[in-house]
DNA sequence: GTCTATAACCTGATAGAC
DNA sequence: GTCTATCAGGTTATAGAC
């Protein structure tokens, strides 16, 4: 009962050095980050984190394995919604991204990364081929029958991430606040689907 | 003589490890690469490394240099072409991504991830700001003053340049060939600039 | 469960022979 | 210029006290 309590209010131990994993490893990558600045940042001890992860590796893992299922798992089935029309799903597919990634701005390009360096071992994890027999594919070739519909999938996800994996430059480039990038990307929502709709047009 | 005329055929030393460095540096990122792979891949003894450039540190500064003048510098001159039309602009700077990054397809990836890492450090070197004055963005705002013209220049470095970084993606995931995706990025480079087109009309 | 102290290992860099 | 051998420092992981 004490501990139940406890565990509502405080986060337990392992809980706080999942979250510090998260945000250092996605922060910096797995080579770069050390186990002593996970457990700095849990404020906890460095023995402690492998008393409950038993190593690095195994923490990594983990952590990753939410990550991939955050950053494809989010809008990957909105691809293969029967019930929705192809406009539905492009503005589906950009609202869910950029939503997610203004709340987790890094994921991007910390998963891509890390997938770059091990692309065998985590990709296996996520059936991402299904795409190719997707509802979206199927109705991208009836409108557009004399392009590969990767050409679109590609662009709505470029449109819709590719600002995030830019930001860190634009903004100590000066060329945007984050104040104005926030506003940017919740104006991409919108104009996001038009501009598909626009390309989609023979 | 001897000497000039080997140099002509071989590779001396120092280009061996600089062209090994790039090679591994860019797949690995800084933090993941030992300096014993860039002597091994070199075809050379660990100490010679040490020996031509003082540290790991010089040696990845030199590299991370010329990646970034590649990165940025071949197409941030053609934003600022008075010369040229707003259309023209959009199919050089397409044109040139694309070009470019079919020879270095790992170029972004490496570039934005290293400066994420360190973004004062690197991106002091190279004026991006000037974009905000540059006659790209003055035509954009004549055509488009509804909109922030960085909507648009994002617009054009995503459709080129994303498909690159999502590369290891679809092709471990199996949804492209490495054959396929060639052609799909040779496409782009018309297919981009109708696409730009299509959507600056209000 | 949590800590301190330390072992075991790895990596960048140098010394010194050739 | 190039190598082998080695050092110095830092990092992961564990032993053992509390």
């Amino acid at each position: 009962m004490a501990k139940s309590k406890r565990e509502a209010v405080d986060k337990t131990t392992e809980q706080k050095i999942k979250e510090a994993a998260q945000q250092v490893f996605t922060q910096k990558g797995y080579a770069a980050t050390r186990t002593r600045d996970i457990a700095e940042a849990a404020g906890i001890n460095l023995a402690l984190l492998n008393y409950y992860f038993r190593s690095k590796e195994k923490l990594f893992e983990i952590i990753m394995m939410e990550k991939l299922a955050r950053f494809f798992g989010t809008v990957a089935p909105l691809f293969d919604d029967p019930s929705t029309t192809l406009d539905q799903k492009i503005s589906a597919v950009a609202e869910g991204y950029i939503d997610m990634l203004l709340q987790s701005p890094d994921l991007p390009l910390f998963v891509l990364s890390e997938i770059r360096a091990n692309p065998e071992r985590f990709l296996s994890k996520i059936p991402l081929a299904k795409v190719l027999e997707s509802d979206f594919f199927r109705q991208l070739k009836t409108i557009r029958p004399d392009l590969h519909p990767v050409h679109f999938m590609m662009n709505i996800v470029s449109l819709s991430v590719f600002p995030f994996i830019m930001k860190p430059v634009l903004e100590s480039a000066g060329i945007v606040t984050p104040k104005t990038f926030e506003t940017i990307a919740r104006e991409r929502k919108k104009l996001i689907p038009q501009w598909i709709s626009a390309m989609l047009k023979p």
